[in-house]
DNA sequence: CTACGAAATGTTATAATATAACTTCATCGT
DNA sequence: ACGATGAAGTTATATTATAACATTTCGTAG
């Protein structure tokens, strides 16, 4: 009774790290770059990769350090956060409001309407798509006679892991 | 086919002002406040005022600036945030991540499952209720085994009046 | 009534996030 | 080479938020 037909089945990655390698997954954002005829330069890049290696939701003065590590010379804001719209814009990247933080994007070749729920003890983050989510935020829309451009979905919580380490 | 069964309708309120008069609503959460033995103080309702009365998102700093022209001395960062700590907690106001901003909540008296419409046009806010959408993630928490405290869904987008006049 | 504790607020300084404005560099087509 | 364009560098600053500690307020136990 309290559970609804299942339709369409949502799909997670339960943790975005491991499946597709580091290169794989650069080299997709590179080739959906080309076909765009946008630049994916070598500081777009280096955020990208370093984005996807750390694992989890990261700030922009964290990627800037990174940067500035990796490239042996001083980087400043505007040139990571330069980066970083782009990469947005792309779809490549998603900035996670609620953490004033960004995420390499799980699955930048599907146009993604993505749920993230984040885990308030190990700060780990799972992306989620659920299509029904997009449908009904569609039909609400159109309710209101209101043209969506970007929808955000963040979940606080505690991931399974942590419920069951008892943490918070 | 692509029409699922209409459940619940969604509610809104088309637009936040009006409706309940400033007077009521903040009698409304006075009384909510001594309900659940928590202290409405007058610097908390001051800023509950000015929230409502600003109808529309508004900034931390510019509810500094409100207050210290209605108090007529000088308030500081931290008292004003202190105050909205206090009001989002209790369920008064939500603070729109996506605008670094604050608005009262429509039903402080139900528990809220609140969408955000946001027009970048007008920088107006449509608060709406949708109970589905809730229904979804909790499902899909559960999927997850995430136990979920608290969500936003933020919509951005056109309002029918801008894309009417056609802004952007 | 006063002394205490708890909660709220005041005060000062600073942290964290982000952008404005302008300059320089690289690349590409002519 | 030349100029146009888009990217990146550079400097300064805007915006949002909190830490840390002092003071006030107020109910209540003694």
């Amino acid at each position: 009774m309290t559970k609804p037909p299942a339709r369409t089945r949502p799909r997670t990655d339960t943790d975005f790290r491991g499946r597709p390698s580091a290169r794989e997954w650069v080299a997709l954002a590179v080739s959906l770059c080309e076909g765009r005829g946008v630049q994916m330069t070598a500081l777009r890049r280096r955020v990208l990769e370093l984005l996807w290696a750390s694992g989890r939701p990261t700030g922009a003065y964290e990627l800037i350090e990174a940067v500035t590590l990796r490239e042996s010379r001083p980087v400043a804001p505007p040139t990571v956060y330069r980066a970083l719209h782009f990469l947005v814009a792309q779809g490549l990247v998603s900035r996670i409001e609620s953490l004033n933080a960004y995420v390499p994007c799980a699955h930048p070749e599907r146009d993604h309407d993505c749920l993230f729920f984040i885990c308030s003890g190990c700060r780990a983050l799972v992306e989620l798509e659920d299509p029904r989510i997009g449908g009904l935020l569609a039909e609400d829309a159109a309710v209101l006679g209101f043209v969506a451009t970007s929808r955000m979905v963040e979940v606080q919580g505690t991931c399974a892991r942590c419920a069951e380490a008892g943490a918070a």
